[in-house]
RNA sequence: GGCGAGAUAGCUCAGUUGGCUAGAGCACACGGUUCAUACCCGUGGUGUCGAGGGUUCGAAUCCCCCUCUCGCUACCA
């Protein structure tokens, strides 16, 4: 096999403050499928995936629980793990951010960082406006208050570290420009470009203290290092490098990255940020990022509430791994997001696993022993239909090759699978039952089962990437072992002779879609119990045993204010007595609120949480005393307040008891 | 509000630089076959290629405008 050299490539980091959903998992299997395939090609790979570990929502989280921080992610970091092995994932290495060297090495980073002069502590001296959350010098003032929203400012006492970002932004925009292959798909480049670099770079936080589950700043203790520079950097630590030159074999052979597969919720960061902390490294950049779409339920995203989170070890409970990963592989587009329901696993199940490949297999084995007691043998008897199957069959190596050096997986599998198609019609066009009803056939018989047997083969070996452990138990009934790569253009490589197994297992039995949905039910009804007992358990302020995403919300601490500038703000209750939508806006609704005699117009970011309709004749809190402004060209003369959730659902704030419109909040 | 993408068969989508009767998979109907996991093979759509205008011998493919959807972003008192 000829070696193509080597080829680095991770998946993100996963957070480790509960157990990923298939969202998450689906990045895992779709970097282990490009990982094996081109070791497979003869690339020497080096695929890391690992946990990211750190930050306020995991200490937080472990506190609840009773345990430390540490033995928290210990146990969820393990958990991903597991996932991963069981998914097949063929990491070779996984790294945690709470791994010795890594924290090590980030703390080396940022002191040289500091020493270098792209990272300054500022301790927010100018003037800090709460609402707006941004910091003004004096300078930017308009008559002493906030230029964007006018109120009064106050100087915040925060100090935090900043990286100058702007220091490099000509040089990234220059190499975006000149490797236009660096961000893909291509519409994220221009998002990227439009959005944040052409506009131009803000300095990016990169310290807190406001908690200290982190890596803390080693000459300035109180400070730990936020996310971003901690996370990103696990590229590299992860190989081996050394801030001061004594890097690792593995670094210096794999470095740059070749690819960084990554959510597309995260491209700003691994497009902007990680290039820039590379540049100010003098380290190359990695060759390519390539931000996938995600898995979603019914076009919604998945939420705990509803109980249709689709974890990856319930679909291999009931489907299998193999059959998981093809899902997932063979069901996201390159651009757009992805469905996924269990009634669509069923149908993509039967269709394409059992009834294409499953069955093909079967039936081929069938007909070897039923008419030559399972001895495969070319007698070279050929007839004019070979020649298409043939050239179907050692055509796609080079067509598979092609999708995936595009990142087009999905693609790619369903050309694998055209061979299998293929192959099934290849047995209509011959009838192997018609010929074996007369004996002068039977030379031709054998070669046609030998046609199909050799396709077969050369199709589990380029299925093989996708779904290892199928690709390996064709290979077993067959009696064979899988192609090499190089070989793959070639038909004929089958050894004359061969005897298949005797008796084959059929490789996915078909489904029925009503007993899974039963099995579904009693899935999704376990997950909603769960949760609603957690929300019960976290209402009644019990202790909670075992943490889940989103039970509890933090939110950053404000700075504690006197009863006096408390009793400025006047709250009365108001009632909604008429609402519409402001035109040209996506989430203003504009409603006359009743407080008392008065009748005030108030413009309130909703409208994706409560229609116009509905909003009208709800009694809620309201800041009465708010200066006025203008919204979306709307006056606006209070606030209506809100709960947020962690994913941004607004709830109106309503009396428990009936109260009249103007009554006081205090 | 800014930038960008898209609107093609019931569903999910392909359609390269404009050019033969607009395609694939799934679903559906009918026919064939029986080796096989009620499988496999074949055949079948009058699809206004989002609406309207224009360029052209000729446009799903180029230009203008409109409507709607989506992504990123800003705002969301």
């Amino acid at each position: 096999m000829a070696n193509k050299g080597k080829f680095y490539m991770t998946t993100a980091i996963a957070y480790t403050s509960g157990k990923p959903h298939i969202g998450n998992t689906y990045e895992a299997i779709l970097a282990d499928a490009i990982a094996r395939f081109r070791r497979f090609e003869g690339y020497e790979v080096f695929m890391q995936t690992g946990t990211d570990e750190h930050g306020q929502k995991i200490e937080l989280k472990a506190n609840a629980s009773g345990i430390t921080p540490k033995e928290f992610v210990d146990g969820v970091s393990g958990q991903i793990k597991d996932i991963w092995n069981a998914m097949d994932v063929s990491y070779d290495k996984f790294i945690r951010t709470t791994d010795e060297d890594h924290e090590k090495q980030v703390q080396k980073i940022f002191k040289k960082f500091y020493d270098q002069g792209d990272i300054y502590k500022s301790e927010y001296e100018g003037m800090y406006c709460t609402p707006c959350e941004s910091f003004w010098t004096e300078s930017q003032l308009v008559d002493g208050k906030c230029p964007d929203c006018g109120r009064e400012c106050q100087p915040a006492k925060e100090e935090a570290y900043f990286f100058k970002m702007s220091k490099y932004a000509d040089r990234l925009i220059e190499h975006i420009n000149t490797h236009p292959e660096f961000i893909q798909p291509v519409s994220r480049k221009n998002e990227m470009m439009n959005n944040f670099l052409l506009p131009g770079l803000q300095d990016l936080c990169v310290s807190r203290t406001s908690y200290t589950w982190g890596i803390p700043v080693d000459f300035d203790p109180k400070h730990v290092i936020y996310v971003w520079m901690d996370a990103l950097t696990n590229y590299i630590t992860g190989i081996g490098y050394d801030v001061d030159g004594n890097h690792t074999d593995v670094y210096k052979k794999n470095w740059p990255a070749d690819l960084h597969l990554i959510g597309k919720d995260i491209i700003r960061f691994h497009t902007i940020y990680w290039p820039i902390f590379l540049m100010a490294l003098d380290l190359p950049l990695p060759k390519q990022v390539f931000g996938h779409p995600w898995l979603l339920q019914g076009g919604d995203k998945m939420s705990k509430s509803k109980g249709n989170v689709i974890y990856a070890d319930d679909m291999a409970s009931l489907f299998g791994v193999d059959a998981t990963r093809f899902f997932v592989l063979h069901e996201m587009p390159f651009e757009n997001d992805g469905v996924i329901t269990w009634e669509l696993v069923v149908e993509r199940y039967n269709t394409e696993l059992a009834n294409v490949l499953g069955n093909l297999v079967n039936r081929t084995i069938s007909m070897a022993n039923k008419y030559h007691g399972g001895v495969i043998a070319s007698t070279g008897v050929t007839d004019e239909v070979d020649a298409d199957l043939k050239a179907v069959v050692t055509s796609a190596k080079d067509k598979i090759t092609k999708k995936m050096e595009e990142l087009r997986v999905a693609d790619a599998i369903s050309e694998v699978f055209a061979i299998f198609r293929r192959s099934n019609k290849y047995i209509d066009e011959t009838a192997p039952w018609a010929l074996a009803k007369d004996e002068a056939n039977a030379d031709r018989l054998k070669e046609v089962l030998y046609n199909l047997t050799e396709a077969i083969t050369i199709g589990a070996s380029l299925l093989a990437p996708f779904l290892p452990s199928t690709a390996k138990k064709i290979a077993e009934q067959l009696n064979t072992s899988l192609r090499d790569y190089d070989d793959l253009d070639q038909f004929g490589l089958f050894a004359n002779g061969t005897k298949v197994t005797e008796s084959p297992v059929p490789l996915f039995g078909r489904l029925d879609t009503k007993e899974i949905m039963e099995k579904v039910t009693v899935i999704q009804e376990a997950q909603k119990a769960a949760y609603e007992a957690e929300e019960a358990a976290l209402n009644g302020g019990t202790k909670v045993e075992e943490k889940k995403d989103e039970a509890v919300i933090d939110i950053e601490a404000k700075e504690e204010i006197t009863y006096d500038a408390f009793a400025k703000m006047q709250f009365q209750v108001g009632e909604i007595i008429a609402c519409e939508e402001v035109p040209k806006s996506k989430k203003l609704l504009c409603s006359k609120v009743k407080i008392g005699s008065e009748v005030k117009q108030i413009v309130s970011g909703i409208k994706q949480h409560y229609s116009a309709a509905e909003m009208v004749g709800k009694k809620v809190m309201v800041l009465v005393n708010l200066k006025p402004a203008t919204l979306a060209g709307v006056m606006s003369e209070g606030m209506l307040l809100c709960a947020e959730d962690a994913e941004g659902n607004l709830a109106l704030m309503t009396p428990e008891k009936p109260m009249p419109a103007g009554a006081e909040i205090c």
